[in-house]
DNA sequence: CGACCTTAGTTTAGACTAAGGTCGGTGCCCTAAT
């Protein structure tokens, strides 16, 4: 068969990016494939290309609603039509009719959520499924043993599925991270490909302070002088607002937050204008990055600290997907790392929680607020309950297995810690972290190797003319039709 | 760690400060009554 001339006619690509011909060959081979694609290399292709000489649809597992928005509507614009989305934003009746008539739609896009609706699955069922997709798999590793749950029990939907074709997706996983994916999934022999997390263009830098007031000066100082645009990350919401605001105040007046209490209209229009070059800084959590295609990102600071490499690597690695000189600053005062650990403890329940939720008698729903748990301690409760062990023994268990998971996300900012403190190049210490071989070229590398500064800084004011940008009110319009009809 | 809130103490009535405690980040899903 020819792939190069399937690629020409529905995709328009006169050839295949690096890693993509190899993937679309182990699937259509029949083997379960792991790929790790470096960010910006379409891995998308990898399944919409097989989908078209696979029988049966493809089902997509996407951990953003906005992504499978976003997929969907690029699919429809190349003018693949048989695409849904199965998710919260259809109505009743628009879920319904989706759900009657499924075996139209070559291409399914789903949460891992809505895949364990029991009423879902058994529709899904009765389909001829070609090939099940896993989008951004590392969240198997990253969100399932406590965020969201389900991503653990996706190896049991594959199941339940007949043990359907499978490809996983990702561009950032250590070692570990693949073994988890390849675990929970319950892939067979899988065949994996494996490229370079390296990004040659990104040059890095810590860059230490003695004072929050003096980090808070430095960011300003960089806001002002280093080439737009840029992600600046913070590990709060108000951090986040307060330096927007801040910076506007400076005289940065393209500058906006972006974080998860920020209503979802203003959120796609911010995004859709940080793309569109409107806006030069996004003041940022972790909330914003995934699905970003912006390839002129030029740098990337973070103001607060990491909880780990991979995360770290996933939000740097948003820069300079045109290849173009980009830098990645890490910001850190002395203590910084308390923040994270902060957080990591209030991630899991603690052990009089879980001797508690044993023990509890009354209604499953009250159990949340009466032992005083996060939705998160809760869910991770929740989704251990299905061990089904003697009070006694459950307790020990999942206490252990919460030890077991707290000391990983201990080691993991520990690890990140020793990154931040080394003397050693900083790129040849993420690629030892994942398992790769050196990397020779020293140019313009890290504050540890050196690099020329003036290649990331603005050389002078730009005047940005007034292209033709789309009508904001009629793009949110467009997105946001239900909402209107209901209102 | 820093920002913010509550509480206690002082002192003689509403308001000040200091001390002590808590919190901080990611997203799916419709539960049921107008």
């Amino acid at each position: 068969m020819d792939l190069n001339s399937i690629l020409k006619t529905k995709f328009g690509f006169d050839r295949f990016r690096e890693g993509q011909e190899a993937v679309i060959r182990s699937l259509l081979g029949g083997a379960d494939t792991l790929a790790m694609l470096p960010t910006g290399t379409g891995k998308s292709l990898c399944y919409q290309l097989p989908a078209y000489l696979l029988k049966g649809s493809v089902i997509v597992v996407s951990p953003l609603l906005s992504l499978m928005q976003d997929q969907t509507e690029q699919m429809k614009m190349r003018g693949e039509k048989s695409v849904i989305a199965l998710n919260s934003f259809l109505t009743g009746t628009e879920r319904e009719t989706a759900l009657r008539h499924l075996q139209r739609y070559k291409f399914i896009f789903i949460s891992p959520e809505m895949l364990h609706q029991p009423y879902i699955l058994s529709r899904i069922k009765q389909l001829e499924i070609g090939l099940f997709v896993v989008d951004e798999a590392h969240c198997i590793s990253q969100w399932g043993y406590d965020f969201r749950p389900e991503y653990l029990s996706l190896g049991e939907v594959r199941k339940s599925l007949g043990m359907p074709l499978t490809l996983a997706l990702t561009a950032t996983a250590t070692e570990q991270v693949r073994e988890d994916i390849c675990k929970y999934l319950e892939l067979r022999a899988p065949q994996r490909f494996i490229y370079s997390v390296n990004r040659p263009n990104i040059a890095f830098k810590v860059d230490c302070t003695g004072s929050y007031r003096e980090k808070e000066e430095k960011l300003i100082a960089y806001a002002k002088t280093l080439k737009k645009p840029g992600i600046i990350y913070f590990s709060s919401k108000k951090a986040a607002e307060e330096m927007a605001e801040r910076l506007r105040l400076e005289g940065i007046a393209e500058t906006a937050a972006y974080h998860s209490g920020v209503d979802q209209e203003q959120r796609i229009l911010i995004q859709q204008q940080f793309i569109y070059g409107q806006i030069g800084i996004i003041c940022a959590t972790s909330a914003f990055g995934m699905g970003i295609n912006k390839a002129d990102i030029r740098f990337v600071i973070h103001f607060h600290f990491p909880l780990q490499m991979e995360s770290y690597l996933q939000e740097i690695g948003r820069a300079g997907r045109d290849g173009l000189p980009s830098i990645a600053i890490l910001l850190y005062t002395a203590g910084d790392e308390l923040l994270p650990l902060q957080l990591i403890e209030s991630e899991l329940p603690t052990h009089s929680q879980i001797a508690a939720f044993s023990g509890w008698k009354g209604d499953v729903k009250d159990a949340e607020f009466a032992l005083g748990c996060t939705e998160q301690q809760y869910s991770f409760l929740q989704h251990y309950k299905k061990l089904q062990l003697p009070e006694e023994e459950w307790t020990l268990k999942v206490a252990s297995i919460r030890d077991e998971r707290m000391a990983y996300k201990r080691r993991k900012l520990k690890e990140m810690e020793h990154w931040v403190r080394s003397e050693a190049c900083r790129r040849q210490e993420i690629l030892r972290y994942f398992g790769e071989p050196a990397f020779s070229e020293k140019e313009n590398c890290c504050d540890i190797c050196g690099f020329d500064v003036g290649l990331y800084e603005e050389k002078q004011a730009v005047q940005r003319v007034a292209e033709t940008l789309p009508a904001w009110d009629f793009l949110l319009q467009k997105i946001f039709r239900r909402s209107e009809q209901n209102g």
